[in-house]
DNA sequence: CAGTATCCCATATGATACTG
DNA sequence: CAGTATCATATGGGATACTG
C-alpha cells in the first residue's frame, strides 16, 4: 500500500489548567474534538451536500455506526447540517455549514505538509534503530 | 476552566486504499503520526531545546511514561533529537530537527483557527439538542 | 435508505512505584 | 535526573445483524 498523503484528523479544543505556566504558551488541556474520519467527511462535503450512503462508499470502512456518530458530532458542533426530505424511500442530505467549511484550508495545510515532507519522516522511520 | 485555543494534535499518514474513490479525493485510510501531546512539545520546544524535566513542568498532566514514549516516536519519526551528555547527573537535551520545525505553521494554524471560530462551535454544542 | 442495537477489542493514556 | 516497570481503564473504532 504506497503512501499518499497525510490528513488532519484530530484537533483539540484547548482549555487552560488553573496553574498555567507562561514559559509555555501552549501547557493547555487538549479535550478533543474531531476523530478518525471527520477530515474526510468535510473533504467529502466539500463538493456540495451528500448523502448517507454517499459518504459511506468513498469512506471504505467506515461503518455505518461510525459514520453515524462523526456526523452527529459534527452536527453537534455546527460542523453540518442535516437535513431530511419526508420522501419515500427517506432522503436525507448532509452538508457543510460556514463553520465546516472554514476548516477545509487547515485541512488542506495538513496535507501540504505531508505531501511535502512525508518522506522525510518515513525515511527517518527506516533508519532510526532504539 | 476557560478555553482558551485548540491544538493540532493528531495526524494521519494517509494510505491509499486499494479501491481508491475518486470521486472523494480524500478516501485513504489513515494511520496516526503523533498523539495528545506531540503538538505542546513541538511548541514548547520551539523557543530551544529542553531537557527532560523541563518538558515535563509546563506539560502538567503528563506522566513520564508517556512523556517518554512520545518523544521516542518523535525521535523515531525524526521531529526531534535526543542528546545524552555524559555527566553527572545525566542530562538530556531535546531538541527540534528542521523536519520538526517544519510543523510549527500547522499547529499555529490550527491555534489560529481555534481563536477565531471556537466559539461557534461551543455555541453551536450548547444550542444543540438531539 | 438511513440508520440502531449489541458485542468486542486494541490501544492510547494514566496512576503509581521503583532505579542506574 | 531521566527515565522503567506494572497495572489499570476509558473509549474510539470496528464487526455483525437487524429495522422503520
Amino acid at each position: 500500500m504506497p503512501v499518499r498523503a497525510v490528513n488532519l484528523v484530530r484537533m483539540a479544543e484547548s482549555v487552560a489548567p488553573p496553574e498555567f505556566d507562561p514559559r509555555c504558551p501552549s501547557s493547555d488541556i487538549p479535550v478533543q474534538i474531531g476523530g478518525k474520519w471527520t477530515g474526510m467527511v468535510v473533504r467529502c462535503l466539500q463538493s456540495g451536500p451528500r448523502r448517507f450512503t454517499e459518504l459511506r462508499e468513498p469512506l471504505r470502512g467506515v461503518t455505518p455506526k461510525v459514520l453515524t456518530e462523526t456526523l452527529r458530532a459534527m452536527e453537534r458542533d455546527g460542523l453540518v447540517t442535516r437535513t431530511v426530505h419526508d420522501e419515500n424511500p427517506p432522503r436525507v442530505e448532509y452538508a457543510l455549514t460556514p463553520l465546516g467549511r472554514s476548516l477545509v484550508p487547515l485541512i488542506d495545510a495538513a496535507r501540504a505538509w505531508s505531501e511535502e515532507h512525508l518522506p522525510d519522516l518515513l525515511r527517518a522511520r527506516e533508519t532510526y534503530e532504539p
